[in-house]
DNA sequence: CGTAGTATGATAGTAATACTATTATATTTG
DNA sequence: CAAATATAATAGTATTACTATCATACTACG
């Protein structure tokens, strides 16, 4: 994907950091480092010690800009989701078709990231790959609701609404367009983990990955 | 569910443990009592130390069963996913029509489960909604391959297989059975949490859950 | 019946984690 | 140049996720 505007920021939920990790040097250097570092070593491992350590900063620091690694991560993959939602809505707002908009919608969202942007000082292929192993750690806790509630997901519910809303004005009839939306999006993270480490589980080898298959699957659905 | 064979033991893959649980008192109660406390208060915050309390024994005698809490996890999903299977078996290995069986499976794998079958110890109430929260912590890891190679999911797998067959039994030249298959069983868990965390992003708030989306879902696909 | 083996329990100890707090030192801004 | 702000350094804490050792209880069999 390119770089659309070089003047858009995705505007990430105020209460996920202390201090935006976007208004400093510093900060971006905690951005873009801890992409590889969660990259390489899996969320689990990853600590702001380590990181500190590898952008030759202190831990203490790094405590500044968030509160924990979870937010960090909450941080990350929102970033992603509003990256996503921005290409698009970028992708599909000219399209007058509501099939061919959806159409493309599906492609947006499910094509994997294979070159890198460079927008600003983030890696979005290793995001991409984060995304698929890490996102729904960032959901799957006690404080899910808590945190729903103040906001923290908001931009993925949006993009799922987004692909939903495209269901809707082709068969207003279709009783299940919000589990859809969320099968797609959800869907596809998993038919890319499943390719690299499952790969009898799924059919997505081919270059397009899920793209085919959810795009088959949602126009079936739609069309009966 | 109820409970159909007495004497059914789930076999779960010797690596997982380093003691069978079944195999003694205490070890039933390690499996009982982890339920009902990852239940309670998440896999994170679940520990050896906290359960050796609960059950009034010893944390140095939980490691005897298993190495660590990751392996207990990898322990109950497994068993569930084996519970699963052999429910879905006995209800569709008298279904002679291919359309009938699916649709019993896909049944079967997206209801939840409501009543306390009492398989033992375990309760499997708690446990479905363990997976839906903590099974894909149990893959998301950077120790999957190595785990997988070792046959640690080879149950799950098993099962998605058998759904993926029931999907080519009906329409051979379907080219994505397998992400079917495997969309059908993970979509299940995520539309269960959305039901109860992200209302707005599913439709699945009736009594019947997932069943009647993925049934529709399935069948919309294999008719085209 | 006694003893050997096995299961469990109690206690201690370790390195790492996930922080918090305090103080020091740069750097920027007015 | 002083004041404010950002960052760094250091220390300290409770908890986690173990490992190791030793004690005790229970069971099995010769």
């Amino acid at each position: 994907m390119d770089r659309l505007l070089p003047s858009v920021k995705i505007i990430i939920n105020e209460k996920i950091y202390v201090k935006d990790p976007e208004s400093s040097d510093l900060g971006k250097r905690i951005i873009g480092e801890s992409i590889l570092m969660i990259h390489e070593m899996g969320f689990e491992s990853f600590t702001f010690k380590k990181l500190g350590t590898r952008i030759a900063s202190n831990e203490s620091s790094i405590y500044r800009y968030f509160e924990n690694k979870h937010k960090l991560l909450l941080y990350l993959t929102s970033w992603y989701w509003g990256w996503l939602e921005y290409h698009l809505v970028f992708a599909t707002n000219s399209i007058g078709d509501p099939k061919e908009k959806l159409k493309k919608a599906i492609e947006i969202v499910t094509k994997g990231t294979e070159e890198d942007s460079k927008f600003s000082h983030i890696n979005e292929v290793l995001l991409n790959k984060i995304v698929i192993n890490e996102n729904s750690k960032s959901y799957l806790t006690t404080k899910v609701d808590a945190e729903n509630k103040d906001g923290y997901f908001s931009i993925y519910k949006r993009l799922v609404n987004r692909i939903s809303d495209m269901i809707k004005a082709i068969n207003p009839d279709y009783p299940h367009a919000s589990s859809l939306g969320s099968t797609v999006l959800e869907g596809s993270l998993h038919q890319y983990f499943l390719k690299d480490h499952f790969p009898s589980l799924t059919d997505c080898h081919g270059v397009n990955g899920p793209t085919v298959y959810f795009q088959n699957l949602v126009f079936s659905i739609l069309k009966s």
